[in-house]
DNA sequence: CGACGAATGTAGCCAAACTACAGACCTGGG
DNA sequence: CCCAGGTCTGTAGTTTGGCTACATTCGTCG
């Protein structure tokens, strides 16, 4: 998404952040300008920038090489690129005092920028080995709690696409049985955006000790992480705030998107065609339409 | 986040397409070009955009004037945002032979478009009314199918926190007594991305004859639509392809987020309050700690 | 067939990004 | 305490590139 001099998996401003101690003194003044404001910054050129931040012209230059960029236009239009992924709002705190327009704004943003921030931590080769595992399990089993827990949901109803036996079971109760069912050719996936949420890790340990592979989708390194044969770390946003609302469950969600992708690519042209005729199917019983399966229950 | 030049809820893209008509022959040569391939595009400066859209210079710059910037440069910064919130690959269609990375990009590209788009394209005075309309209600009934019933699931982890009794039954059956049981404090809210699913139709015409208010979540009008007192549409794109993963319920859980924060704020300090307390239990109560609620079932 | 108006390109202007250079500052050694 | 080295920062000039006034061409209509 990005193409910029960023080190791989790190924002603009999240670079600038890194190599501030690198910086001379006066640079060090236009980057506290940047990274205050960005989205003022972004209205600046080359001569109000150094006018706003105290220094000359030369010196934004120079601030725009040490930060990895060929000159101002780059570093500008890399400026661009991360203000639109919803920088602005995005890390500010979501306050009473707004309006429904500016909270709507946020909420978003801050989701955006979730997921673009996701995306770039994703460690490709752990996907991979992620995938790998999935497709080769001959029984899957999702787990988690609370926010997690409705990612679980999420892939139980994805995975079984692909002819593998899945699970989702909602309670401790029933994972536990699931856990303790589990074998070699089981693949546990546990989510926890914690990674020590302490139910998912004691079932995760369980089916670990009955033989099963562990996928650990964490938010985080921690316990969970431990006990799995394999983590994939889905970097968020903390919701430090009082109103923000939980933000990793979505980009586990997306997460699971990309496994489930990925695993119907292994599966070949033939899932693929069993997958189309089922879509279709699916479409045609969702409508309304006079014959009618599912009339009044009881 | 847009604060360019572009007509409400409409993409820079969009802009350019629906003004096509009213461009001059060698305007839409240039307007060809971007749209064609607006990352190439974003390379060039003026002079390169001219050379390859086979015109002169100032052709270039009325192009961006007829499209409403006051400039190139003005009209490469809408570009660059736009860019930058996944267009490149998000059109683009899944295909088998992707590479992981590239698979993993548009899915997210795709996801991040999505919840742009629904962003631009939310009506806010609907989403007032709907705020206004749950936050009255003494009594909340989520419901959808498939990928919708995840967006219900969560909806129902979230709104017990303010004090509004929840529920979201699982299957027909359950949601069928549900809505006969609803009454005019009721609200009822349906989810469906076709606005056309038959059982969610159904129960939410029940609930409605019952006196409950209904509040829909769609991607588009329809049948369910027609019978709901209030719809908050909610535009995705399409999943046209084959291995496309369904963005729609996305976008609903994002719209609940901020349905509850909005909710949230009308409640005021004294139920941020208890919030507050319930989060701050909650992260203990879910940490690995010494002491052992939760051990083993049975 | 000529004249008017619209459409497009040419040439020049001006602003803004970039660069070479020189003065100021700090540091360390005599 | 002062001088030499290097580093940092600003001044001034160059060049690139966005923008505009004007000329030319093409199409159209009287």
């Amino acid at each position: 998404m990005s193409q910029g001099a960023n080190v791989a998996g790190a924002t603009l401003l999240e670079t600038i952040s890194s190599r501030m101690v690198s910086l001379r003194q006066s640079e060090r003044k236009v980057a506290k300008l940047v990274l205050e404001d960005p989205v003022e910054a972004m209205r600046y050129n080359m001569a109000g920038l150094a006018e706003a931040a105290g220094v000359s012209e030369p010196t934004v230059m120079r601030f725009c090489s040490a930060i990895g960029f060929s000159g101002f236009r780059a570093f500008k239009l890399e400026l661009a690129h991360t203000i639109a992924l919803g920088m602005p709002m995005a890390l500010t705190a979501i306050d009473e005092d707004d309006s429904l327009r500016v909270m709507t704004e946020k909420v978003f943003s801050r989701t955006i920028s979730s997921l673009d921030r996701a995306y770039r931590h994703l460690n490709g080769e752990v996907l991979e080995q992620a995938i790998e595992m999935v497709a080769s399990a001959s029984e899957l089993v999702f787990v988690g709690a609370g926010a997690s827990a409705i990612v679980a949901q999420d892939a139980q109803q994805k995975f079984p696409l692909f002819g593998i036996p899945c699970q989702a079971p909602a309670d401790y109760h029933q994972q536990f049985i699931s856990a303790s069912m589990s074998g070699p050719s089981t693949v546990f996936v546990a989510i926890s955006n914690t990674a020590k949420t302490r139910t998912v890790l004691r079932v995760a340990a369980l089916a670990k000790s009955k033989g099963a592979k562990v996928l650990a989708i964490v938010g985080d390194r921690g316990p969970i992480t431990e006990v799995a044969d394999l983590s994939i770390e889905v970097n968020t946003f903390e919701d430090t705030d009082l109103y923000t609302p939980t933000v990793s469950r979505l980009a586990g969600l997306v997460v699971i998107d990309v496994l489930a992708t990925g695993v119907s690519f292994r599966r070949g042209p033939v899932a693929a065609e069993r997958i189309r005729e089922m879509k279709e199917e699916l479409a045609q019983m969702r409508s309304v339409e006079p014959g009618d399966p599912g009339g009044e229950p009881g």
